[in-house]
RNA sequence: GCGCCUGUAGCUCAACUGGAUAGAGCGACGGACUUCGAAUCCGUAGGUUGCGUGUUCAAGUCACGCCAGGCGCGCCA
């Protein structure tokens, strides 16, 4: 690289995203246009595409080729080894293969896109008056990834859970357990109706006899700690770990109930119906206004709901996320109804809403009741199926899509699954590093990469590139299967490239700057697995 | 009846804010190990993107109307 390139690549490498780099070219020659920047489909020249000819041509009245023509003139980095025109109107770019590899040495692995900005995710957060269901397994990989991949992208995030250990469901819960325990002293059970009638209620019934606890209170204080202990312990079993856990009762204790229910009066958002007092949030687009106060004086779900999102804004972050499941979704609109009449910009809430998750054994779906008890846990599936497994199938859907997890599948294919997959490539690599190491061949970062001139080579070594990309797709999405899909894709072109060239030959230099390539494309392949909460083992 | 999600190959799903010949995996069939891990790779077959109309240079993607499945629609959470 002579010195007048060196200039050049300063302004470049302050960022390790090919694609913005394009973006940013290509705005100073097209300032009105919004530019965005594709990947090249398979077969085409070129890596990157954007089709801001075709966006433009029709309000310039020319051709789009004809804008197109006129465009690449302007266009003129050393990033760029070659730009094609294609019908009926794309711009391909080539990127330079000097760059490409100098990119290589280069950190791949984060990128600096949140400005630091604080973001809370709160997720799972059932009641805590049983197991953790499918459902709300599927929504803490999900989120748990996105933290991961937010803290590997500038921001500061924190995962949250919210026990709700007030309210009728508790009170429930507690006579629901007391009547277990008269039950176990020889008493007749009378659990009410909309009571929890599993067998697991019994088991907090026994401790609690031991314990000698008796009186209504006591008893349910013991059962929602008992609960929320066995909910954390299955969720670091499944490798998600919460930063905050916050207790509705908590809120209370704030006084931030009462402070929400003023506000709410003083603007006049309420009004008395039959005994109860209303939300007037069709207002803010809910097709009904709801109740906030019961006519027995009970305060519904919302109002110390919207008290809590009052606590999270309060504690300053810039962003809150919630994933809810889909039976959530009519309350997105009377929640942000409640942030707006507390004065603040209902977008700062984003609502994530994880499809349902069918389980699928036999060729039949498994019907899952709370109720009936025939729902199936976090815990029994974590006991039929690797925890892996089980993170990385969740992680391969986008969040609105339903997902039916194959429990033959996730085991008979345990061998060819996708997330052996990826992590046999990892393996493999650290194999062929370990050969060479017997060799006396050790890594060294400062190797000629302009020994790399094989097309497989350099498709790895594009793909590896991409890493920064697909985070910055994640954030902007917030949709951790995409990471998923690109590392099968890595192990693929990694696998690929094994299959046709040798690492470690008789050629030193040749030798070095290989086993430079597989380093990083491993390290990417391991970074890739964390933000998934999905482990990488050395051997397999 | 209203709202949200979904409908793409035999199965499970991709296709990035509308872009190029709609792509993967599994399953099926046929090939590749004397050399760094064959848990791998290569090839073949498989499609009226649920149906219809519209919007435009361009529609799996957007709009409207149907059809099918799921979930919600309470003084429950």
């Amino acid at each position: 690289m002579d010195s007048n390139d060196s200039g050049e690549m300063q302004r470049e490498l302050n960022c390790n995203m090919i694609r913005r780099e394009l973006k940013k070219i290509l705005q100073q020659i097209v300032p009105d246009e919004e530019i965005r920047i594709d990947y090249v489909p398979k077969g085409k020249p070129g890596d990157y595409a954007t089709n801001v000819a075709l966006k433009i041509a029709s309000k310039r009245g020319e051709s789009p080729l004809t804008v197109a023509e006129k465009l690449i003139k302007k266009f003129k980095d050393p990033m760029i080894s070659g730009v094609t025109i294609c019908e009926p109107g794309f711009i391909n770019f080539e990127i330079s293969t000097q760059y490409l590899l100098d990119l290589l040495h280069r950190e791949t692995a984060t990128i600096d896109v949140g400005e630091s900005k604080k973001i809370l995710i709160e997720f799972v957060s059932v009641n805590p008056t049983g197991p953790i269901n499918i459902a709300a397994a599927r929504a803490a990989a999900v989120g748990d990834s996105l933290v991961r991949i937010l803290n590997k992208s500038g921001f500061r995030a924190s995962a949250e859970y919210y026990i709700n250990d007030t309210g009728r469901q508790i009170d429930l819960l507690a006579e629901s357990v007391k009547q277990r325990m008269n039950e176990l002293s020889g008493e007749k059970a009378q659990i009410p109706e909309n009571g929890y009638h599993g067998e697991y209620i019994k088991d907090v019934a026994k401790e609690l006899l031991s314990e000698n606890i008796d009186t209504i209170e006591d008893i349910k204080n013991y059962s929602v700690n008992y609960f929320v202990n066995i909910q954390k312990k299955t969720l670091e079993d499944f490798g998600v770990i919460f930063d905050y856990w916050i207790q509705e009762s908590e809120i209370y204790k704030k006084g931030l109930v009462d402070t929400v229910l003023k506000i709410l009066q003083d603007k006049k958002l309420t009004y008395e119906k039959d005994g109860a007092l209303y939300f007037k949030t069709k207002e803010f687009g809910d097709s009904n206004d709801r109740v906030i106060i019961t006519s027995d004086q009970r305060n519904t779900y919302l109002l110390p709901d919207i008290a809590y999102h009052l606590d999270k804004i309060q504690r300053n972050f810039d962003t809150l996320i919630n994933i809810w499941g889909p039976d959530h979704h009519g309350y997105i609109k009377r929640l942000k109804g409640g942030i707006n009449a507390l004065g603040y910009a209902d977008d700062i809430l984003k609502i994530i809403i994880a499809q349902e998750v069918k389980l699928k054994k036999g060729g039949e779906f498994l019907t899952m009741s709370k109720r009936a008890g025939t729902f199936t846990t976090l815990n029994e599936l974590l006991e039929q199926v690797p925890r892996d497994v089980v993170r990385f199938f969740f992680l391969m859907r986008s969040n609105s899509q339903h997902l039916d997890f194959d429990l033959d599948l996730a085991l008979k294919e345990s061998e060819e699954n996708p997330v052996y997959y990826v992590q046999y490539a990892h393996a493999r690599i650290k194999s062929i590093i370990a050969f060479a190491k017997d060799q006396d061949i050790e890594f060294q970062e400062d190797v000629d990469l302009s020994l790399m001139s094989e097309k497989e080579e350099i498709t790895l070594a594009k793909e590896i590139l991409k890493f920064p990309e697909i985070l910055e797709d994640i954030v902007r999405t917030y949709e951790p299967y995409l990471m998923t899909y690109y590392l099968i894709n890595l192990a693929q072109c990694f696998h690929y490239f094994y299959q046709k060239h040798r690492v470690v030959t008789d050629e030193k230099q040749r030798t070095h700057a290989r086993l430079f390539l597989i380093t990083k494309t491993a390290e990417v392949l391991q970074k890739g697995l964390e933000l998934l909460g999905v482990s990488c083992p050395e051997r397999m």
